[in-house]
DNA sequence: GATGAATGAGCATTCATTCAT
DNA sequence: AATGAATGAATGCTCATTCAT
């Protein structure tokens, strides 16, 4: 399921021990930077800190998005990895909500993700499709209980609401909770007109 | 001393002649420029267009923002001034949404807008402000009147809902309305938990 | 039949004293650059010895072979104004000749633009039609002349023989003058065959 | 006569079997790359198309002059080779003329080989010797003939006429006999004033 | 006031060569 | 001997902003 880091299809080729220390340190270093910077930070600055040539970073990831992509592996997989979990622990309503927010959670310590992807430019060209395939089965499984659960309607596009959140999750300043009460009204709307009613018991 | 263009505030001081032309042309330049490259599209882009020096450019728009605010300034008027129509011709719940549709497709059309308001750039600052002061009180009144009717909640955020919608109103391939069912969704999130319940009669 | 350095074909529009300053350190770095290092020595190399920022370069020869152009356009009229000068001082046959040598000389000194003619790179594209138009009426008339008083044939392309002259003329080591004595060769293969016979009194 | 690639002069030392197989590897991408992209190809491009890492390719031709000299020697064997075949063949006039165009499709197909001999570049500082090693000779032994016969004159030095032919046999598009014309005008150069006048019985 | 020339830091990217593995 | 990862200087080019004209 994975391998080198700029080659996510193929099979798996173990890296020289060099070489796994430079895309380690590209990794971390980019890591940081994104979350400083944002992802259109300058490439010199990944270098830099990394302590890596140019060519190096060219090497292992030749196109921005491939960077960007395996930067972020490790947290989509996480962030996809705990649908199933929150399945299991609360109702579906419940898991569906908690989950939300921890996607959004996600993309907020993205900075320029969102602009990247909807920036035309061909090296992100790669990016929706790598969320979408990591996301969208996660999402439309929770979207699926609730809607079996009665709770939520049944017509919602997982797809949809994962690029709603993607932009909506914008990083804010230390205490203001927008994004969650933008979730919270989101999945209100999603409630609105299920078949059992809101409000009376 | 004067309200050039850059100064809203001041006391007004008619502009000469040649200087009235020169703020003309630019802003009709940056109209078309903005809508075809976006806002941050390069500044030469625009001084050709407008067949003017870059440093006119720059003594009546000292910041970017103050040319992207005077550009909207119309449209924004006018987008504003839709709110209290539509109050009158439909019902609150029906006018609301439409002018929520009527905001986004504002914010659809400036291509890097929603961008470079979260930019951390400072020649973008003073924007939020300018957005806030024109629109929050037209929705600050829809939402009054829909909540008033008990088509809504009545605690709903006005400027939350700006920023929300300013954020997921991204251009959309033709044929996609991905936008207006966010919007229509994040209407139904209002109605939810309404004082009138939603479906049973 | 001269204007702005970047705009050859249109009307003359007087630069302003600074920017005419710039052009002028530009063409005596240039100058001085692409004798030492040929024509395609770095941009760099010539801004810094102009004193001069690179897009000050750019904004004047937006095109490297603009520069090139400009740079030998002293050169290339002077080369070509010597046509009719030796025309009217010699017999044709020696005026062709000594022409044919002292084009070679202004070759032979831009190290580069021979290879440069030929790189394929798109930035030299206009450059063969800048030397052809300047160059090619020049020698049609020295190799005229020499036919119609039959000492050379009648058939020679003057394209022909500047490409060919154009080629050879690759600069030397001091004393060789390989050049000449192939100049000399390709003059008597003119010679060959025409009218009169080569020794024979 | 023959030994490690790049040491032409020493003792003959067998390579070891792997070896072996990587210069063979070495020299047909080489061939391969150099008639696709001119000699100054970028050396990934031969070690990848070798299947061979960069560090033997350096291993066995330390200078780039070497490889193309090891990747031209066998056809400059075969074009040297075709001289005395020729010489059997032809009449003398007949055979130099035909071996100079031999020689010029040689090194027509040579992209940028000339321009690289006169780069100043020291990793190509050998290769006019290997030529002249090669070619002078059989240049020498055509033109001898051809002015014991009369034919052309008795002054003529080969090693200037291979680097005139060498420069001016440039790739040119498909149609164009430029080369072959200004070939025979400088074989016209060696005719006159040889012994028989060229026309009159 | 207007002009637009000049600036020059900044960036992405390539590639010959070295050297740890 | 072979590998190929790493290097990092070098290069062309852009563009916001300033300031001489």
């Amino acid at each position: 399921m994975d391998d080198g880091p700029s080659s996510p299809g193929r099979h798996r080729q173990p890296l020289r021990a060099d070489a796994q220390r430079s895309v380690d340190a590209l990794l971390a270093a980019a890591a940081q930077v994104f979350a400083e910077s944002g992802v259109d930070a300058p490439v010199r600055q990944i270098t830099a800190r990394a302590d890596v040539g140019a060519g190096t970073l060219y090497r292992h990831f030749p196109q921005r998005s491939d960077l960007i992509a395996a930067v972020f592996r490790r947290e989509v997989d996480a962030c996809a990895a705990v649908g199933p979990t929150l399945a299991a622990q609360y109702e579906p309503l419940e898991a569906l909500t908690r989950w939300l927010e921890r996607f959004a959670g996600f993309v907020a310590t993205k900075r320029g993700l969102s602009a990247a992807l909807h920036s035309g430019d061909p090296a992100y060209d790669s990016l929706p499709g790598y969320f979408q395939q990591h996301f969208e089965p996660v999402l439309a499984d929770l979207l699926d209980s609730a809607a079996r659960a009665g709770a939520i309607r049944s017509d919602a596009d997982p797809w949809d609401l994962l690029r709603a959140i993607g932009n909506l999750a914008v990083p804010l300043e230390d205490g203001d909770d927008h994004t969650q009460r933008m979730i919270s009204l989101l999945v209100d709307g999603l409630r609105y007109g299920a078949g059992s009613a809101p409000r009376q018991a």
